[in-house]
DNA sequence: AATACGGGGTT
DNA sequence: AACCCAGTATT
């Protein structure tokens, strides 16, 4: 019989976690569910730096269940503007909607219940379980799966279906008997903090005894990358239609990219902005002028914008469908919008300013 | 099993 | 410029 060399990596991570994890961030120190929630939401494929500023905003907007079920989708992506993946924040109000007709206002204790609310999948409902309830299920994440591609020496793209399944094994057969939530958040800090991608600090991690890639000096190249294919490039060409000091926006469809935000009437590039306008929205339009060009970068392709402002002179008597709508450039630049287009009106803004500078010079003038 | 879905940060 | 990040839902 092998005598164990080593304790537990849950004891160690436990009490690593206790002296070295960190402590303060906003939506920690609480097992409000609601407050632990929005946070894992907002932590999905997104960085802890990132997230903190929307997070308070929404917070303090948004404080609970209730106040987020009973706000507009409009307002709360208002909140999400910037943050990307905005499903999430669809996903995050229709739950909150779910959550007071159907569990009576209260966040469900039960695991299998969390995880079929919208927008929660395993691992974030195991990381709200493990906060709020104290709940034994095992997290996945970027930093589980680092942490133990170098620990269990696992040379194969960890995203491989195969080798997510056996990832899954481990972190079930790694949890501890108690203190969950503090095993949970101790995985997830040391993967963020000591074994990081590059320059990860073996020379303190509380795993380095028996890790498998230090001991196989390993770490450098691990986890393995993800098999990369060339990203697809676009070209579109954004309308500006100005009427007075308004914008004309268009409310993206729910699904496909953006969806539900505020944005500009998009056409091919080949395509006329004034004929597409006149036909289209029956729109007499004048004075076409290039405003900006700029490359939007998705993870899965690249997207060059080449807007055009366009005047509108007089607005057709039909009324146009909810989805177009007329903004102040101020009230559109405040709007739920995604982040080039908000950069293309803020260069109109700019136009503006310096135009109604000059006339109030001329004004001065006379 | 593969793809869609953003934006920001790091190197 | 490549790569990654507290993933989930859809096809």
């Amino acid at each position: 019989m092998e005598p164990k060399p080593f304790a537990p990596i849950a004891e160690r991570l436990i009490a690593w976690q206790k002296q070295h994890g960190r402590h303060d961030l906003p939506w920690q120190n609480t097992t409000d569910p609601y407050a632990i929630w929005v946070s894992e939401i907002m932590l999905q494929q997104t960085q802890v730096a990132a997230v903190i500023t929307y997070y308070l905003k929404f917070m303090q907007r948004f404080p609970d269940i209730a106040s987020l079920a009973s706000a507009s989708q409009e307002d709360v992506l208002q909140y999400w503007s910037g943050l990307g993946y905005y499903s999430r924040a669809r996903n995050l109000h229709k739950a909150a909607q779910i959550i007071m007709q159907q569990h009576g206002g209260n966040f469900p204790q039960d695991f299998e219940a969390i995880q079929a609310l919208p927008g929660i999948g395993r691992s974030t409902a195991a990381a709200i379980s493990s906060f709020a309830f104290g709940l034994s299920q095992p997290i996945l994440d970027g930093n589980v799966k680092r942490v133990f591609a170098r620990y269990f020496l696992i040379e194969d793209w960890p995203g491989l279906p195969r080798v997510e399944k056996t990832l899954w094994q481990l972190a079930e057969a790694m949890q501890p008997e108690s203190e969950m939530g503090v095993y949970a958040q101790g995985l997830m800090d040391m993967g963020a903090t000591l074994c990081t991608r590059t320059r990860p600090r073996c020379d303190i991690c509380p795993l380095q005894e028996d890790c498998g890639a230090w001991a196989a000096n390993r770490v450098k190249e691990l986890p393995a990358s993800k098999p990369r294919k060339a990203v697809p490039e676009r070209t579109v060409q954004m309308l500006v239609l100005c009427h007075a000091d308004k914008v004309l926006l268009e409310k993206r469809p729910e699904s496909g990219i953006w969806g539900g935000l505020w944005s500009l009437p998009e056409l091919g590039l080949e395509q006329d902005g004034a004929a597409w306008a006149m036909q289209a929205l029956s729109m007499p339009s004048s004075g076409a002028e290039p405003l900006v060009q700029l490359t939007h970068v998705f993870t899965h392709f690249r997207l060059h914008i080449s807007a055009q402002r366009l005047t509108v002179p007089v607005l057709p008597l039909q009324a146009q469908e909810p989805r177009w709508q007329w903004m102040s450039l101020d009230e559109a630049i405040h709007a739920a919008l995604p982040v080039p287009v908000r950069k293309i009106l803020q260069v109109l803004a700019k136009q503006h300013h310096v135009v109604s500078n000059a006339h109030q010079g001329q004004l001065a003038l006379i």
